[in-house]
DNA sequence: CGAGCGGTTGAGGGAACTCAAGCAGGGTGG
DNA sequence: CCACCCTGCTTGAGTTCCCTCAACCGCTCG
């Protein structure tokens, strides 16, 4: 699956590791930095002319955004596609610490810090528009009330990580699983109509999502079968039908979803 | 215990979650937003006038510094004492999603937000100053320097989550302690020279460490208990001496620490 | 065709939770 | 003064959830 595909889809708009990147028209009228790529006056400009003004990086799915150990020098505004950050311990294990989709913005985290101690890598075809890091310094010095975004993107971003705190710290695998699919995964979830969205498309692998969840693979699998199984979701591979969002929502009560 | 003791206590000086303001001098001299409660010129001035210039609030024990539902309107920085904050879940139950000691700033993450979802609240008396949002955003538009600040504390902040993400995600519950005693609690836990201290007094109970960790206060006994056995710890209440960081800091390595 | 990858399913064991009892310390009141 | 309670912490016994190990399936690709 592609970035196009799902822009062509019927199916599945809204899942926020799938969501597309501004529905109809450039991505740029949804950026939540807008001004900050560039000069303003060019909004309005048809898309073709847009790309070659962005400065726009195109990863195939795989592809790194930024490796550890790499000197950190930007920050980027996902315009298409999706990608996963990851941390990784002493041993070079892998933790996934997010999904991120069109909209999202990454790299914050090490910002003033010299290199990357994680990974970003595309789950799928991507694009990105890259912001320098002293480009994001001038413009801000500049245009003070862009100011106000960028720390509401990063107060985001915390509150989220606390949402996952908890999601971690307070539920079972299964309500881990279900919380997943309802909540989703960035920071602008907000954004998502969840309730609306039956169908999702997962940009992702099992062993990703285990990840993710603090869980294993064999657990995703068997978690989704079991909610299969009580006809909450119709899943197969990496397609999910939400059958009774409303059920699956009381499973992330924590302690005991009474019914 | 309280800050005062804690200042005056030879032992315990570098655990984040009971460090001390500034050791020597006034916490102002430490503070990681300087210039941002007022102007600059009445540094150097005796600590009892500056305490009364700043925006400070001194709270008890267990005296919340917001709660669920209130309208945001300030950051804090902690001047002495610790602070524990929490989410809530739709049932009430709270998750400790983080601890601070001095020089850690509170509210970032909900910035430009309307009002709280969880809380924070002294685990032991404890003292802040309050910055209002509408002054930090003046401050930040006549002196944009203040900006990188603010973004590295929320950049750290973010980065701090991802590795509680981490702890929580791949290391089981001996390991979390482990963890929680070499690594500490607060976004600047890198001002810590964990090796050289080796007594910690923990402020805060067993429950909310489960809580925070991510396991019940049962095992977190349990837990501590093993690694007395070992001889790795000494614990006593609320006391715990590292009698060996080095092999501690071992025990973190997941999935197997084969010694 | 076989190899490789992603995913599912099963059997067994172990880590951590639940439930419960017991203990130490501090405060209060008879 | 001691009895009493209450809170925070520890320890034990039994159970459950989830991990580990393993086999198997379907698909793609060489």
């Amino acid at each position: 699956m592609n970035a196009l595909d799902q822009l062509r889809a019927p199916v599945a708009p809204a899942h926020p590791a799938v969501r597309t990147g501004a529905g109809n028209g450039h991505c740029c009228s949804t950026c939540p930095l807008p001004g900050l790529c560039d000069d303003s006056s060019r909004r309005g400009l048809p898309d073709a002319l847009l790309e070659s003004v962005l400065e726009q990086q195109h990863l195939q799915a795989g592809a790194t955004l930024y490796m550890a150990g790499q000197r950190r020098s930007s920050i980027w505004v996902i315009s298409t596609g999706a990608l996963k950050s990851c941390e990784l311990d002493l041993e070079g294990r892998e933790q996934v610490v997010g999904f991120h989709g069109p909209g999202d913005v990454l790299g914050l985290e090490r910002i003033e810090i010299s290199e990357h101690r994680g990974f970003a890598l595309a789950l799928e075809p991507t694009s990105v528009c890259r912001i320098p890091v002293g480009k994001l310094l001038d413009r801000l010095t500049t245009a003070p009330e862009l100011w106000r975004e960028v720390l509401r993107i990063a107060g985001s971003q915390i509150a989220r990580a606390r949402e996952v705190h908890r999601v971690l710290g307070q539920l079972q695998t299964g309500q881990r699983l279900a919380w997943f699919l309802l909540e989703g995964t960035g920071p602008r979830r907000d954004a998502c109509q969840c309730s609306g969205a039956t169908v999702i498309q997962l940009p992702m692998p099992r062993q990703d999502i285990a990840s993710y969840l603090g869980m294993t693979l064999e657990t995703v699998s068997r978690s989704f079968g079991a909610l299969q199984r009580e006809g909450l979701v119709s899943v197969q591979g990496r397609t999910v039908r939400l059958l009774d969002p409303a059920r699956l929502a009381e499973r992330i009560v924590p302690q005991a979803a009474h019914a």
